[in-house]
DNA sequence: GTGAAAGCGCTAACAA
DNA sequence: TTGTTAGCGCTTTCAC
C-alpha cells in the first residue's frame, strides 16, 4: 500500500507564510509572543492551504494527543447494545461528550473495559499506551474501582469519574442520587402516599446506596415508616419482578414504589398488571434513568431524568480546563437530576 | 503540566531481547525474516515488560493509524439523540464495529459531518489530517456523495459504503432495502392483503428508491395494482401521519401498509386508532428499521430488522482486509435484512 | 536473517 | 519576539 504521508505540513505553512516552523506551531497552540501581524499571515497561510496539524504529531512532539477516553463497562454495555431495549447512556455520552470535546479540537473515544476481569489492569494499560489519551472519563460501576484510579493517577492523566462524590485523584461528577430519590419520594408523599416502597439497585454500584439514603431522608422527613418497604434488585427486569412480588405480598404492602432503574419499573408495572390493579389508582409507579421505553410503557412512567449529556459534558471540560492549565471545580461537580412526572403517578385512590 | 512519554517503548523491549529495535517492529508487525527464536524471546520481552505500541509513533513512522472513522449525518444523528427517542443506529454500529475493529487492534472513531453544508469538504480534509485514518465508513446519506467519495479516493483511503450499490471507489455494502420492501409485502399478500399501501422515505437517501422498487416488484407478481397506493414521507413522524392520512382517505383506501421507517409507522398506528380502527383488524403495518420502540408499541410492529451491526462489522472487515493486502469482496456486500413478524399484521378481517 | 541509519510532523528547550 | 536544535517512538530504507 501506498505510504500515505500528511498532504499539508507546518512546513509547508511555514514557508508559505515566510516564517520558522516554531512560529506556526506557536499560532497553532495559541502562545503569546506572537506579533499580531505574524499571527495574521500564518493565519492566511493556514487558511489559504488548509491545515490541520496530525494528532499523531502533535503527541510525537510531546503535546497533547487531543482525545479522551470514555471508559464503559463491557459487558453491561454489549448487552444492552444486543437487547436493543432503548438503552441510550452510550448515545447520551456521546451527545455531551462528542460535542463539547469538538468544541476545543478534542475527540471522544469509546472504550469497553472488563470490569470483572483481573487482567483489567492490562486492558487499561494496553489502551493509555496505545491511544495515549490527554484524559479518561470513568462511569458506573469504574468510576471508584482503586485499581483504575490508581493507574491513572500513577501515570499522570487526567481524569472523571461519573457517579462518584468521594475526594481524591480526578474530578468527582455526580447526578446527585440521593437527591433524585428524596425528589422523586417527595412526589408521591405529596400525592398522599404514606407507604412507599423502593427498589434497590446492585450494591456493585455506590449510586445504589445513595438512593436508598435519599429515600429514606424523605420518608424520615415526612415522619414514614421504611420498615419493610425495601427489596434489593439488580437493575434488571427479572430482579425487579422478584422485588415487587415481595413488595406486594408483604403484610402491609406499599401503595407506591420507586425502582433504581427502568427494567425493575417495568418489572414492577408487569406485576401489578397480572393482579388486576390499575396504576396509578391502585399503585404508583417511579422508576429511574428514563431511557426511551418508560414513556412507551402503559401509562408512561413517571421517571427520574439522568443527564448524563450535561454530566458528560462537564466532565469532558474539567478535563480539557486541566490540561489547559486553567481552573478546575475544587469539589465534586453536582448536576441535579430531574424528575418528569408521567401517568404512572397520582393520588392514592380511596 | 508535565510531559507524559511512552513508558515502555520499542527501545526497551529490544534491550530486554537483545535485539534491535527493528527485529521488535518486525515481531509487531507480524513481518517475515525473522528466526522463531528471536520471536520468541521478543515476545516474551513483550508480554513482560506489558508493551503496547504507540499508534501515533505507529502512523507517524508511515504505518497505519489502526484508527477507523465512521461518519454519520450530524444533523439527524444529534436529533437522534436529543428527541431521546430511542433510535439504536449509532449504537448498533458501534457493536458490529468497535467489536470488530478491537479484534484486530483497530479502533472506531465517530465522526459527524453535515451532509448539507458546503463546507462538508473542509469538515472531511480536516478530520482526515487530524486522525489520518486507515479508513472511513460512509453511512446514508453519505455514501453516494461524489464530494466524499472522490476526496476519499484522492487521499488513497479505504472506505466502505453502507447502503450503496454503486460500483466505484469503496466497498458497497447494502442491507438489500429492495428484498426487504418484497420481503414484508410478500408477507401482506400472504396474508390476503391485495391493497397494500406504501409510505416512501426522503428522495435524499438513495434507499428510499430502492424500496419503492421492491414493494412495486412484489406487487407486480402477485398480480397487484400499485395505483394510488403509494404516498411520499421524509422518515418523521408528522409526514407519516400526513402520508396515512393521504392513503386512508383515499377513494379505496389500502387494508394494509408498509411504512418506510419506524416514526412513520408509529404515526399511522395513531391515525389508525384516531379513526376508531383497529390494528390488525382492519389495517395492518409493518415498519421499516425495527428501532426498539416498536416493540413497545400497541399492538408491537412488525418490522423489517436492518442488521445495521452486521453491516458495520463487515465493512470494517473488509477495510482492514484491504489495510492488511488481503483478498477483498468483488462487489458489493448484501447482507439481507429479515421481518420480525409482531402484532400489527393479520389476517383482513370480514 | 539482522542491524544501523534516516526521517515522519510536531513541540520543548534553548539561543539569538 | 523569533529562529534553531534536538528529540518523541516508530517504520522504512539499505547495508551487513
Amino acid at each position: 500500500m501506498a505510504r500515505r504521508r500528511q498532504s499539508v505540513t507546518i512546513r509547508h505553512v511555514a514557508a508559505d507564510a515566510g516564517v520558522s516552523l516554531q512560529t506556526v506551531s506557536r499560532v497553532i497552540n495559541k502562545e503569546p509572543n506572537v506579533r499580531p501581524e505574524m499571527l495574521q499571515r500564518v493565519q492566511a497561510s493556514i487558511a489559504k492551504l488548509g491545515y490541520v496539524p496530525s494528532i499523531a504529531a502533535q503527541r510525537m512532539g510531546g503535546s497533547r494527543s487531543y482525545l479522551i477516553v470514555a471508559l464503559n463497562d463491557r459487558e453491561r454495555t454489549i448487552a444492552d447494545w444486543r437487547s436493543r431495549q432503548g438503552t441510550d447512556w452510550v448515545d447520551q455520552m456521546l451527545l455531551g461528550g462528542m460535542l463539547t470535546c469538538a468544541e476545543h479540537g478534542y475527540r471522544l473515544i469509546v472504550e469497553l473495559v472488563d470490569t470483572h476481569s483481573d487482567h483489567i489492569e492490562r486492558e487499561l494499560t494496553g489502551a493509555i499506551a496505545a491511544l495515549q489519551p490527554d484524559g479518561v472519563i470513568l462511569t458506573p460501576p469504574h468510576s471508584e474501582n482503586p485499581l483504575i484510579t490508581r493507574l491513572l493517577e500513577a501515570q499522570g492523566i487526567s481524569f472523571a469519574r461519573i457517579g462518584s462524590l468521594k475526594a481524591g485523584g480526578g474530578f468527582a461528577l455526580t447526578m446527585d442520587d440521593e437527591g433524585a430519590a428524596r425528589l422523586a419520594t417527595e412526589h408521591l408523599v405529596g400525592l398522599g402516599h404514606r407507604r412507599i416502597g423502593f427498589i434497590a439497585g446492585s450494591a456493585e454500584y455506590e449510586l445504589s446506596g445513595w438512593r436508598v439514603a435519599g429515600w429514606r431522608q424523605a420518608m424520615a422527613a415526612a415522619g414514614l415508616p421504611t420498615e419493610g418497604l425495601l427489596a434489593q434488585g439488580d437493575f434488571g427486569f427479572a430482579s425487579g419482578r422478584a422485588a415487587a412480588i415481595a413488595l406486594l405480598d408483604s403484610a402491609a404492602p406499599p401503595t407506591a414504589i420507586i425502582a433504581s432503574s427502568d427494567q425493575m419499573a417495568l418489572a414492577t408495572l408487569e406485576c401489578v398488571r397480572e393482579r388486576g390493579l390499575d396504576v396509578p389508582a391502585d399503585l404508583s409507579i417511579v422508576s429511574f434513568d428514563d431511557t426511551p421505553i418508560v414513556r412507551f410503557a402503559h401509562p408512561p412512567l413517571t421517571a427520574i431524568v439522568q443527564p448524563i449529556a450535561e454530566v458528560t459534558a462537564r466532565a469532558v471540560e474539567c478535563i480539557i480546563a486541566e490540561q489547559a492549565g486553567r481552573p478546575v471545580p475544587a469539589g465534586p461537580v453536582v448536576v441535579p437530576a430531574t424528575l418528569a412526572v408521567r401517568g404512572s403517578t397520582g393520588p392514592l385512590a380511596d
